[in-house]
Parts: C-alpha cells; structure tokens; sequence
DNA sequence: GTTCATCACTTAAGCGCATTAGTAACCTAC
DNA sequence: GTAGGTTACTAATGCGCTTAAGTGATGAAC
C-alpha cells in the first residue's frame, strides 16, 4: 500500500497501447466514420482491462457536450414498494442504451432537483410526479437538459388507478363511496389525483361524489374512520394505496366491522402484504416493469433528436379482485 | 420560444458582473484567502441570479479534481419502508456541507456501482450493505474515490438488530427460537447478518440454535411454517423484518394459531404498519434519521482528510415491545 | 520618499476527454 | 506514372471550470 495509485487516464491507455488517446476514444466510443482494424482494437481494449481504465464522467461530458447519466427523482416517500421494480426496470434499460441512471429523493430538504441535476450533469431528468414549471423551466435551461417528466405519463396514470377503484366498487354495486386519504402530506399530489380518478367515475355512474376523510397508522383513528363512513351511509371506500387500506382493515377490525359485509375496501399498488391481509385485500397493480422499460425507450427517443414522446406507455392498471371487495 | 437558450456559463457571469471569471469563481466558493469587497460579491451574486447560473458539475470537477457528489448505494429490494427517512435525513445533512447524494440501487441488473461511480465522478461512495472487496478496490482507485462503506457502520448493526429480537425473546422466558427468513435472495445477505444476531445472543443465552425457515407472501406457506415451528417446539420467532412478521400473523391466524399465546412473534424495522397488525406487532427500532446525519458526518469527516471515522454512529436500535410477544 | 504589504483583482494553465482537421502510407484506375 | 481515394491513424483545440501565479494600485512604516 503506497501513494493512493493515481487513477487512470485515457493517456495511459494510450501509452500503454502505442497509439494517440484519440485512437483509445475511437475505440472506446464506437466512432462512427473511423476504422480501425482488429488488431489495433484489440491492443486498446487489452490495455483498457490491464488498467481498469473507466472514463471520466465529467471530463467526458465536458468535452462531448452532454453526459449519459439520467436523473430519476422520486417523490420522497415512496409511491409503494413497487417503485423498486420500476427504477430496476428502468435501469437496466437505460444501461442497455448505454446511459446510467441515478435517481434523486424529491421533496426533502436537501438539494433541489436542479441543483442535483447540475451537479451530476445529467442529460434527462425522468419524475414520477408532476414537476412544476418553474422546475421544468429551471432544469431545460440550466441543462440543455431534456426533461421527460411523467407528466404526460403517471399523472393521467395515476387519475386512471383511482378511476379503475371506483369503477370496480360501483360494478359491485356501491352507491356511496369512501376515500382514504394518506397521513402524508408529500404524498398529497398523488394522492390528489388519485381522488380525482375516484370522483370521475362517481360524477360518471351519476352517484354522490365520494367521502374523503384523513387516515393515519393507528387502528383506533381508521375505526373512528370506519364507523364515520358507515354512519354517511358509504359502503364501500377507495383507499389511496394498499398500506391505507390494510390500516383501514385493522381500524374495521377494532370497530367491529367487516370487510366487504360493512364496508369493501380496495386499495392500490398490490403490496406483497395485501395478499396476507385479513381479508386479502382487492387492489390495483400495474405493470410497473414494463413501465419503466418504455420510460426508459422514452428516454432514448428523446435523446436520439425526437421530441420526448406523449404516447402513454404501456401502464396497464387493472383490478385484482380479492375478498375485500 | 427560439433556441434552446444555451446554458449560462462562467464566462457570462462574469461579462455581466464586469469582472473576470476567477472572480466569479472565488465568490461562489468563498475561496479561502481571496479578499472580495461585499461591492463585488453583490454584483456577482445578482448577476448569478439573473442569469439563473449554476456551474456545472462536470467542469468543476474535472477542474477541481475532486466532486461533490456523494453516490449512496442501495440494496435493490429496499431494505424496509423506513430508508426513505434515512435518506432524506443523509441528503439534507450533505446538503448543509455542500455535497450532493444521489443513490443507485444497487443489485439490479443496470449499471454496476463502479460504473455508475464513474459516471457520476462521485467522490465517496455509501453504501448500506457491504461492499465487496473487489469492488471496494475497483472503486477507491477507479475514482480517487473514498469508500465510506457501512461495512463498519450497518453491518454490526444488522447483527445487532438480530441480537436485540433474541435477547427480547429469551428475557421473556422463550428457550426455542425461529428465524423466518426473507423470501427474496437479495436481501440474504441483511438476512444472514441478521440471523448471526440472533444465533448469537442463542449461544449466549446457552439455548438451541435458532430453527430457520424460508417465508413467502402467502398465507398457506406461512400456515405451514408456523404449524412446523411448533411441532419442533419453538415457542417464538424472529423474522427478518415486519413484513415477514405480519405475513406470518397472517398465516398464523390460518392455522388457528395466536399470538403470543402459542408463538411470540417479534419484526424488525417498525413500519407504519407494525402498529396496526393484529396482535400489534412487536419490533426492533432504530433511530434512522440520526443515523444518516451522522453518517454524513462521517463522509464529510472522510472527505477533509480525516480517514473514515470507525466509531459506530448513533444507530440505537431498540425493541419496541407490543401485544405479539 | 522609498520600500514593502495588502488589497482587489486578472492572466493563464490545465483537468481528461471528444472531436475536427489533418497526414503519411498504401492502393487503384487509367 | 500520377491523380484521387481509402485506410489508419495523430495533433491540436476546446468544453467550463479551478487555481497558482501574477499585477497594479493603495496604504503603512521608517
């Protein structure tokens, strides 16, 4: 163990393979319009592995123009736990395009997006909720940076979650409908439109708009909850995802109600724990995995000079009808 | 709306401040023995607003030689709902010294760490479970970039989380202990940390080895798991964290069995749903804010030229006892 | 009244790479 | 046998920033 072992340059590479660190970049890059044969190649590529040579991020960028990192924020409480198969989703399809995917806690005190965007110098920002104008404005300049925002995605998206809610209760029969609102107010624009989904099919089916009333992690407020909906005639509530719903179940529970007799709940996102509910609980899932994949080729078009494209990717959000509803 | 406006440089900040760009440059780092009268600081600061101006990463830290970007690495499956406060919390810290976190999740089939590392330049790297040594190494010299593993900080701590479930148990009189193990092989190596927590505090209190099984989010399976640890007389399990918990509560209420009465059942991590469990689910806690702050600490301690500090950070987990032990 | 510090800056070099504009060597066509 | 094309490279520039090394002006010290 000597001096910390100066990192590798393309310099080195060069050196080590007797060719120009233009040779290496060619090599290294693909350079289209340039040949290089084989062997050449080869003794670049060699040298490469003998140094574990990795480009520098930064001076790549800063010479090129543009970066290959993408920068995911994510509403700063997680959406659910499905969101984990959706980032991995998502980046081992940007990784299949070569681009490398980072992704930022939004909302939380620390650095604002386009800060974090201009320190890692990303060339996309992808958001799983709205970002607002200023943002957006913000992060096009200050980035020569596309902003593909999931606003033309989740948002509509996440409307259609809680229209597919209210539609599924209303198919069984349910006149007056409950919503459950999450305790946290970051989840709040989600949340939002969520609610809003829930009341269009309502205004839709030409019933009363739906009871939204506050919920928190504790089963003495979700049974006062419960009897309060039972008392405005609700017979069966929305609740904004699977952790409401399952907290809801365990305040019925308390309150002496049932699901579905008393009340049919039916959450969102299908959490591994609403299968185990008691009762299992109905919920929305969706393709989240493939979600990402077509973020992702969303991403790539977006970069390859197409404008970021509207049409909605294959979000497929359907009912899974279990013993709750 | 006519070209994309290019970006704002240095160079323009400078032009509109009348000054030169090492100027402009001192300003905006408050460079150590650099007198700037409060006259031209202003005329900096507002043409930086103006311009909106924020320099990019890239160029600073190619020029500087060092980033400011910290990159957090995260087991793929997300270690439990509460990392997103240890995030945020280790994000707003940074934050305050300056530094910008970005997380990667780890595991996945994207880019690997040292990759993404490079992508980013990120100066030090975190992660919440270890790393191993040939990445370790790749990534110390690959970026002149200082490991700040939690192999020192959360790995004792996973192990000691384990303890905690055990010596909670054994005080209450139990002398056969379960361990329920994730369902998901890429939590195995958390689980295996965990697990020797509890091994340990069995060898300790001279009683079996606990009796490990495999779980699953499905009640049958955890029907069965529960009906085989008590037919080889464990009378209280461990499980890997509250998720696996409350599945098995599930599947102990299939079997008609109870807790505590006929297996005590102890979670770990305390989710918001712990608490609306039915029995109310016994946990190991930890203060996770507390630990991202000083774990900041401890990055930016590394990064001033003190060696990554080895004293444990404030992790104080500990056992928050309800009705299901 | 000269010297030396200090102040308030500016000049210029260079970080590691991508890229454009060459160039020398070889081949082909006529 | 030479103009023109191709192949396989290299030299040199510059991306936007930090920073070491100046520089001229002012003030203090003697």
């Amino acid at each position: 163990m000597t001096s910390p072992a100066k990192r590798s340059t393309i310099a080195d590479v060069a050196r080590a393979a007797s060719v120009s660190s233009a040779t290496v970049s060619f090599v290294l890059n693909d350079t289209p319009g340039q040949s290089i044969p084989e062997e050449t190649r080869r003794r670049v590529l060699e040298a490469v592995r003998q140094l574990d040579y990795r480009p520098r991020g930064s001076a790549r960028s800063l010479a090129a123009g543009r970066s290959d990192v993408i920068l995911l924020s994510i509403p700063h409480l997680s959406i659910g736990p499905s969101i984990g198969r959706f980032v991995e989703q998502f980046a081992a399809s940007l990784a299949d395009a070569g681009l490398t995917l980072v992704t930022h806690l939004a909302g939380a005190p620390g650095q604002a997006l386009p800060d974090v965007c201009a320190a890692v110098d990303a060339s996309v920002v992808a958001s799983l909720e709205p970002i607002d104008d200023d943002t957006a404005r913000t992060l096009r300049r200050a980035g020569a940076t596309i902003v593909f925002t999931t606003e033309v995605e989740a948002h509509p998206t996440m409307r259609q979650m809680g229209h597919l809610q209210a539609e599924h209760l209303i198919g069984l029969g349910h006149r007056r409908i409950g919503y459950a609102m999450p305790e946290h107010k970051l989840l709040r624009k989600i949340a939002d439109d969520r609610f809003l989904g829930v009341a269009d099919a309502c205004a839709q089916a030409g019933i009363d708009p739906p009871v939204a009333l506050d919920t928190k992690f504790d089963t003495a407020v979700m049974a006062r909850a419960a009897r309060r909906w039972r008392r405005e005639s609700v017979t069966a509530v929305c609740a904004y995802n699977d952790e409401v719903a399952i907290s809801l179940l365990a305040g019925m529970r308390r309150a002496k109600l049932t699901a579905p007799e008393d009340l049919a709940i039916v959450g969102a996102d299908d959490i591994p724990l609403a299968q185990v509910a008691d009762p299992p609980l109905s919920t929305i899932a969706f393709d989240l995995e493939k979600m990402g994949r077509s973020l992702a080729e969303a991403v790539v078009a977006s970069l390859s000079g197409g404008r970021p494209r509207v049409s909605p990717p294959a979000f497929q959000p359907h009912v899974i009808h279990r013993a709750s509803t």
